[in-house]
DNA sequence: TTTGTACTGCTACCAGTGGTAACAGTAACA
DNA sequence: TGTTACTGTTACCACTGGTAGCAGTACAAA
């Protein structure tokens, strides 16, 4: 798949990038030392900074300040990059067609009956609330 | 979304790849100049074929030899570049459970009124299957 | 036989991105 | 007033992807 969705406004992450993100929504707001601190692998508090200014800059994340320390925060729940997800994949494999793209899975023996049933009735509702 | 489904072994793609990818899946088996020749930006030859050689050590594209003229074709089809795609979403963002990945998505709202039609004659049909 | 043409093989260059970090400045606190 | 905790800025390096040139080689026409 492309490394981005062409030209949509969540740029791709990378791997550390990914992680921090993760942290943010497993923790909700956290400072730099904190992230630091949850990190597998043994980083610099400096190091961690940058990656969460830069995750600020590609908008995933945002920080507020509490006196004089910043606190970080996921600005962009993980269901929005779900969606921005399948729906690049989508566009660029399918004309933008969601459900062929997921043709093959639904199809598939990859979701178990109860998570089918899930779907639907999480469908179902979606629809009706549409109409 | 990261750029890669971490460690799986199929990497990500650059726009130009992607598009040549693509031209491969639509017409077939090409010459590098019957490629460049479809594609909209005016390209070298040997960027075409830089591309195409890349896209073949990326495992995404194979060739055959038809005289001295190289013809390639994507080895890749563009189903399995689906499900690799929508399987790394997955996994980065609900530790594999492609129906957490569904989930979240449909209830994001975002989908549209025939989509959701679309996916539920899907999920309805699965459902039956099953039984 | 020579030479042009059509290919492939190899190499290069440059910009952008992401991982990693040091260092400088500043506010606060002991 | 010196140390401590933060932030702001800058840097460096590796890797990837777009773009392309050039050398070599084989075949075909003259």
């Amino acid at each position: 798949m492309p490394s981005e969705s062409s030209k949509d406004p969540l740029p791709s992450l990378g791997e550390l990038e990914a992680a921090v993100l993760h942290l943010l929504w497993q923790h909700g707001t956290s400072t730099a030392e904190e992230v630091r601190a949850r990190l597998e692998r043994p980083l610099k508090e400096s190091t961690v900074r940058t990656v969460l200014r830069r995750l600020e800059e590609k908008g995933y994340v945002q920080h507020e300040t509490e006196g004089r320390t910043f606190r970080f925060f996921a600005a962009t729940p993980a269901e929005r990059v779900a969606e921005r997800g399948v729906r690049g994949l989508a566009n660029w494999l399918y004309q933008g067609s969601v459900a062929d793209l997921l043709v093959g899975f639904v199809g598939s023996d990859d979701l178990k009956p109860a998570e089918l049933d899930r779907l639907a009735e999480l469908i179902d509702r979606a629809r009706r609330k549409r109409t």
